[in-house]
DNA sequence: TATAGATATGACAAGGTTGTCACATTGGAG
DNA sequence: CTCCAATGTGACAACCTTGTCATATCTATA
C-alpha cells in the first residue's frame, strides 16, 4: 500500500499519478510497464515516486484495489432489490451493467485483461478470490431457482455458476474488441442472443412459452 | 520469416531454438520476452540469432505459424466426416478436441492468451482473420440446421456463431487455470454442462426429449 | 590443397531502466 | 524569526538488452 505521504498529497496530484499509472498499465503488461513512463506522464520526479510507493507492485495492487472499489460502487446501485429475482433476470442485469462498466472504464478492462492473461501470483491474489465469491453467489441463486422449479434440476448448480461467471467475465472483456466503436445496440444484440440461449437452456420445461 | 540459413540448420538445432522461444513466449508477454533468454536457453551465440531471424517479431510470427499448423494437424483428423452432423454434435467434438489440444500444448495456449490480452497489430494480423473464418464456418452449420428445423429459427445465425466461437476459445483457454492438475474428468463435467445448456438452449421445441 | 561463399562468434557501443542518496525546500510550531 | 520534521529533487551507479561487425571457422569443389 502507498505510504502516508502519498495519502497526504493534494487530491489532484494523487489523481494525476493514478491516472498516469492507469494509462501505463492499460497499454503495457505489468511486467512491461515502466515506472519511467508513469513519472513522466504524472510529471513527478523519480525520487518522489519512491516516496509514495515501495515499487511497481505496490502501485499495481493499489490500482487494482481502486478498480474493485469503483466496480462495486458502479454495480451495487443496480443490485439493491434483486432478492427473489429469477436467476436469468439477475444475469440480464449483470450483463447490462457489466457492459456499461466496461464502456465507462475501458482502461480498467484492459488492465484486467493483462492480469487474466498471466497465470501468476498477482492473479491468484487479486482475481481468484473474487471470482470464487462470485461463483458462490450465483450458486445460491441457482439453487433457489431450482427449488422453485425455475431451473432444470439436472444441472449441477456449481457447474452452471462457473459457466455463468466465465461468460460474464468474458463478455465484458470481449465487448471492447468486437465493438471498438462502442455501438451499444450491436452489443445489446450480442447479449440478447446469449441470454436467449441461456434462458431456454436452463429453464425447466414447464416454463416453456 | 526466418532466413534460409535457419532452415538449413540441422533439425535438432532448429528444434532447440524453437523450444527455447516457445518457453520464453509462454512465460512472458511478447513485449517482455527477451531474446537474451532465448539464446541463453537455446545455447546459441547472440550473433547467430540475428543470422536466423530479423528480430523478435520475425521469430514470434514464425512461432505462431507453427502453432497454427500444429493445431490444424491436431484437429483435422477428427473433423473429416462431419458433413451433415448436427451442429451441437460438431461443437461437442470441437470442445473435446480443443481441450485435448490445450492439454497437449499448454504452452501454445499460454502464448495465445498473451496475444489475446493485447489489442494490437499482431493480434489483428494473426488471430482476427482466423477467428472470422471460424465464425463463418459455424454460421454455415447453424443455418443448415435451422433449415432442417434442428435449431431455433429465431436466433440469428451470426450471433450464435460468434457466441460459440467465443465459448470455444475461452474454454480451452480457461481449462488450464481451473485445472492445473489436468483432471480430465472434471474438465469433461464442465464441458458437459456447457453442451447441455447449449443444446437445450438452441434446439427447436420439436426436438425436446 | 587452395579458394570462395556460407556460417559462427562474441565483444561492444548505444540506449534505457531501476532504486538510492545527499542535498534543497517547505510549512508550521514555538 | 528560527528550527525541525516532512517532502521534494534529480544525478548517478549498477545493471541489462539490443543489434552490429570484424574476425574466425567451415565446407564443398576444382
Amino acid at each position: 500500500m502507498p505510504t502516508s505521504t502519498f495519502h497526504n498529497l493534494p487530491e489532484n496530484k494523487q489523481k494525476r499519478i493514478l491516472t498516469a499509472a492507469i494509462n501505463e498499465f492499460a497499454v503495457r503488461d505489468y511486467e512491461s510497464a515502466l515506472i519511467s513512463n508513469i513519472i513522466k506522464e504524472a510529471q513527478i520526479p523519480r525520487g518522489s515516486f519512491y516516496q509514495y510507493f515501495k515499487d511497481k507492485e505496490d502501485l499495481y495492487r493499489y490500482i487494482f484495489q481502486k478498480i474493485a472499489n469503483d466496480k462495486i460502487a458502479f454495480m451495487s446501485e443496480e443490485l439493491k432489490n434483486t432478492q427473489n429475482l429469477p436467476f436469468i433476470d439477475l444475469i440480464s442485469i449483470l450483463y447490462e451493467r457489466g457492459i456499461a462498466f466496461a464502456l465507462e472504464y475501458p482502461k480498467y478492462i484492459q488492465i484486467s485483461r493483462f492480469l487474466f492473461a498471466k497465470q501468476d501470483t498477482l492473479f491468484d491474489d487479486i482475481i481468484r478470490p473474487n471470482n470464487e465469491l462470485a461463483i458462490k453467489y450465483y450458486q445460491g441463486y441457482i439453487e433457489n431457482d431450482q427449488a422453485q422449479h425455475r431451473i432444470r434440476q439436472d444441472i449441477d448448480s456449481y457447474q452452471l455458476a462457473k459457466l455463468i461467471a466465465n461468460l460474464l467475465m468474458q463478455t465484458s472483456t470481449q465487448v471492447l474488441y468486437d465493438h471498438n466503436d462502442y455501438d451499444f445496440d450491436v452489443i445489446k444484440r450480442d447479449v440478447n442472443t446469449i441470454i436467449s440461449v441461456l434462458k431456454k437452456g436452463i429453464e425447466t420445461d414447464e416454463n416453456n412459452v
